[in-house]
DNA sequence: TTGTAAGCGTTATCAA
DNA sequence: TTGATAACGCTTACAA
């Protein structure tokens, strides 16, 4: 390994001019910088990153912590991931995987051995223990999503609220209004615990509300089978339904095909968007549905340098960003169906 | 922070003696090793990590390097990931995530800067450049697949040859003689160049003519619309097939809706059995997929035990270790039909 | 503008 | 069985 000491020597320079030269930490002259410069090149000098870190107190490295028990949109979370490394590597740090359950106490165990400058906080809960974990423990993090009172802290949240509404506006512009909503049970935490849940249901009722219209909202789990069921229970209790907004990306298939089994053409006969979901995801389902896709790249770009921000101190005012679901064609959505739209309406009003 | 030197005043021993003690590198009396125990209990001591890694020339980290470009089954890679963090973690280590495009290059540069022990290689090519790479950097490192002659190289992959043996013999016991095989494109690269593609490839037409069947393959892109065309293409150019192995997770939906579109049930008038592929991809398809279920826990799990190994010098020989797929029910392979299964045997021979 | 030298928190060698 | 102490490779006062 070559040393900066080996530099030095090398250019007849101490080490400090050398790391000056390096870091732009201080004023060095053009004479000796190119002396640096040809040294470094002519040895390969790569600066080691432990030295440095135990030097400087700062690792560069940054944590993402996230759920061991996936259980949600995975295309959308590799995305994440990816973007979320890469985006770290352009700002000059390393991204560390740690998986964690929702258990408290894991979080600044892993802190605790100043391994890492900050943490990226996944899959946050409405009221999350490991937020005040981390506030305790006084480690520099962001969150991605939102707890329930967030003005405090950095975060980048998917914008559930506008999405509904781009999703509920998408539908009566095409004439529907009778729109359900499915959504997703997360296994056992209760509906109002989970923030992409608990959001988009009340952004949708809201918006369903203001344009007049009788919001419902059906639940169930998240795999495809589940999404079958769903798909018989809700035209049994909503028979005048023209339109559908799925958020369950795992529901998504069975509930198409549910509908189909059921004699429903989609989008002939009803309507189906899926929200926050990926377009692989949506891609897999025949027709290939409409979607508004989860903006796991923009999301992971945003969290790491939200992140970075703060570390670096250069964060003027906290960072708080919501980042918008983008719809994607697909051939799930159309015109309200002609015939039968005024004789459910009435159903409902 | 609570540095060894506190605990070694605390306790009333030196340094070294708290260092000894907790990484019992030497005897400690039974009394010593208490007061330090206590002390660093009192003190809520956790070693750093950063001073050890510079005292010791390990940092204890090691580095997945995976295509920035995302193309293959990503229930399996975020399974992978999980469980390759998680190992890591239990044995003592970190994870950090490198999102590299496949040129050659960029490991080395990556691993200049001491940051990381060793380095998991993932979607490894059967001629992969990166491999000379990392050889010639002297970093240790394992990989998850193969390269051509991966003899001398420390590896984990599935175990193509076998899942296509019992791909071929899932379905033969099913009655089936008319079986062909969708495999995948993989954007521009060659077929040859792709291990996962070649030896399955190679695997499924080996077993064929071993029980005196004809092999016929195809190859679509990796998506469903591919998948859809594929469908038609297959039943023309094969009209009396009756099952079909598909190795191509994203192109499956499509096929399956393809064949349904052209007529044919499944699995009562053709077979369709997913290889390599996961299973809640093949739960989004209706009816759910008959799979061989990629590894990617095992991969992740042994590919870091495999490389850990490695660095701690305890790899009494080169590991190399090859998984099976594990078939998983689902309702999309059944017996061959029975009026027209010899009709379309004597097409074949 | 450059150099000297004191850390940063461990590990590990050598003596005691 | 324990203690001094010299690394490890770099950053950063402080001096020159």
């Amino acid at each position: 390994m070559v040393t900066m000491q080996d530099v030095a020597r090398h250019a007849n320079v101490s080490i400090a001019t050398v790391s000056f030269t390096i870091n732009n930490t201080k004023p060095v002259s053009a004479r000796t910088r190119e002396k640096v410069e040809a040294a470094m090149r002519e040895l390969g000098f790569r600066r080691n990153a432990v030295g440095r870190a135990l030097a400087s107190k700062r690792t560069r490295i940054i944590a993402l912590l996230f759920p061991a028990l996936q259980h949600s949109m995975s295309g959308t979370v590799i995305q994440f991931f990816t973007s979320a490394a890469a985006t770290a590597r352009e700002l000059g740090y390393n991204l560390v995987l740690w998986p964690i359950s929702n258990e408290a106490g894991q979080a600044t165990e892993l802190t605790a051995n100043g391994l890492v400058d900050g943490v990226l906080l996944m899959e946050v809960e409405l009221d999350d223990p490991r937020v005040q974990e981390l506030q305790e423990s006084g480690t520099p993090f962001a969150l991605i999503g939102r707890t329930r009172a967030p003005e405090e802290l950095t975060y980048v949240d998917i914008n559930f609220e506008e999405t509904l509404v781009a999703a509920v506006q998408h539908l009566t512009a095409l004439g529907h209004r009778n729109i359900a909503l499915l959504d997703d049970a997360i296994g056992s935490r209760s509906l109002a615990a989970f923030g992409p849940v608990s959001r988009s249901r009340d952004s949708f009722e809201a918006e369903m509300r203001r344009q007049d219209l009788v919001p419902t909202a059906f639940t169930c789990e998240a795999n495809p089978a589940a999404g079958k069921a769903a798909a018989a229970e809700i035209l049994a209790a909503y028979p005048g339904v023209t339109a559908l907004i799925v958020q369950n990306e795992q529901a998504a298939p069975g509930l198409a095909s549910g509908l189909r089994r059921a004699g429903r053409r989609i989008p002939q006969d009803l309507s189906v968007l899926s929200v926050a979901s990926s377009a692989e995801m949506a891609a897999m389902v025949d027709p290939e549905l409409t979607v508004l896709t989860s903006p796991g790249h923009e999301l992971g770009r945003m969290g790491v340098a939200a992140l970075i921000d703060q570390l670096e101190g250069r964060a003027t005012s906290l960072r708080q960003e919501l980042v918008m679901c983008r719809l994607e064609g697909g051939g799930s959505t159309g015109p309200v169906p002609a015939q039968e739209g005024p004789a459910q309406e009435e159903a409902v009003e």
